[in-house]
DNA sequence: TTAAAAATTTAGACGAATCTAAATAATTGT
DNA sequence: ACAATTATTTAGATTCGTCTAAATTTTTAA
């Protein structure tokens, strides 16, 4: 019952590969963890033993449905603590990811549901994404990337899913946070940039930008 | 810069150890830590190799200036947790330790100053001890055991110097708290059980748990 | 359809932190 | 002062998570 700081970081790595690309290959996993595609085998067999995922040597391996709750309850606690840090303690939103990445693993449950409490029971992390409850459901918002919003349609930024810093210091810079309202003016054919208009002001969005950005019309 | 869990917690021990007991042996330490003896000769030769500490075999060891900054500062986490366990989530005294233990290995300086700054720079933690500052520097108060407290002499009750969850249950159950004015009115001199009023009653405390409790003249 | 390329796994190693059992050093009591 | 006891260290093993290099399997493209 007691998983180990490696063990977390797989599962909820899986987990999250699993969402975007519906599929999880080693070398995918190895890129994503910063590992050697060999410590993925490894660590597969070790998790397969333990019943949190399927595992057959070259053919992949998906998360049982034990694998899916661990990595739900992972991701709970690092959204909780981002949004306590982006909240309570003044944090921006480009440094809570790093430093959620080591609140997340203690796993005192009891811990996490006082803190749950204690932040009002929030829904959305300070990207947009949404928080586990206890029971791991969470909210879920049909949302676009800004790459396919119509023209001319109000939309408002629901979430960013992309943590690097870099990313989100070019939207600090470029006044875009959730919540913020956006409309597309043009979409270029060539680079496939954007001229978006944000609180009064016509901007650019290039495609790599654009892509990580989600909306939902209003 | 940055050091292991283990690290921290062997140097966090011969820290209390130094301070409570004077000197440090590798019997006592590993009692303190439950790990072997030999665990103990293996750790103080890494961390000597690190200049930690001055480490001669068979003649103990003591931390170096570098080897106390750094278990000043696991300590200051330790506290700042317990006291953010406490204030902000509700968590009883006799619970914060054992919680703490985990989030003070969370070296982030700038989470640590924030959650510091968000508390309002408290000075002690729930069980009276003192929270150093950033710098390592913490309040000092003058304090006896209450053991050694005067006939009829009025005081208030500072710390208690042992977290074990037994023990603050035992003074939860009979309305002990840091704060609490007490007053011993007889010391046995048989079993060194004292009578003391507290809150307006009579109550017996054990040589014991007296001797656990810290208390300031008045 | 098969040879080259890419992906994955295996074999063997290493550092960290721990352990047990044996050896050695220090202390103590007579 | 020295034998017995106690404290400490050493030797050697184990588990975890990782690595490199080599082997194997799968996929791709000529």
């Amino acid at each position: 019952m007691p998983y180990t700081f490696s063990e977390e970081n797989y599962l909820k790595a899986i987990f999250h590969l699993q969402e975007k690309e519906g599929t999880v290959s080693t070398n995918a996993l190895a890129l994503h963890l910063s590992t050697r595609p060999s410590s993925i085998t490894d660590m597969m067999k070790k998790l397969s033993a333990k019943n949190l995922l399927v595992y057959k040597p070259y053919y992949g391996f998906s998360l049982t449905s034990e694998g899916k709750k661990i990595a739900l309850t992972v991701i709970r606690r690092h959204r909780l603590w981002e949004y306590f840090l982006s909240e309570k303690l003044g944090f921006g939103w480009d440094e809570v990811h790093q430093v959620a990445e080591e609140l997340e693993h203690i796993s005192n449950k009891k811990l996490v549901d006082k803190l749950d409490a204690y932040l009002g029971f929030p829904q959305f992390d300070p990207h947009g994404d949404p928080i586990p409850d206890s029971r791991g459901k969470f909210a879920h918002v049909e949302h676009l990337p800004l790459t396919e919003l119509a023209i001319n349609q109000q939309a408002i930024i629901t979430s960013v899913v992309n943590q690097s810093a870099e990313l989100l210091e070019a939207l600090n810079e470029k006044k875009i946070a959730i919540g913020t309202q956006v409309e597309v003016k043009k979409r270029s054919g060539f680079d496939l940039s954007l001229q978006a208009r944000i609180r009064n002001r016509n901007l650019t969005l290039t495609e790599q930008i654009a892509k990580n950005i989600y909306v939902k019309k209003i």
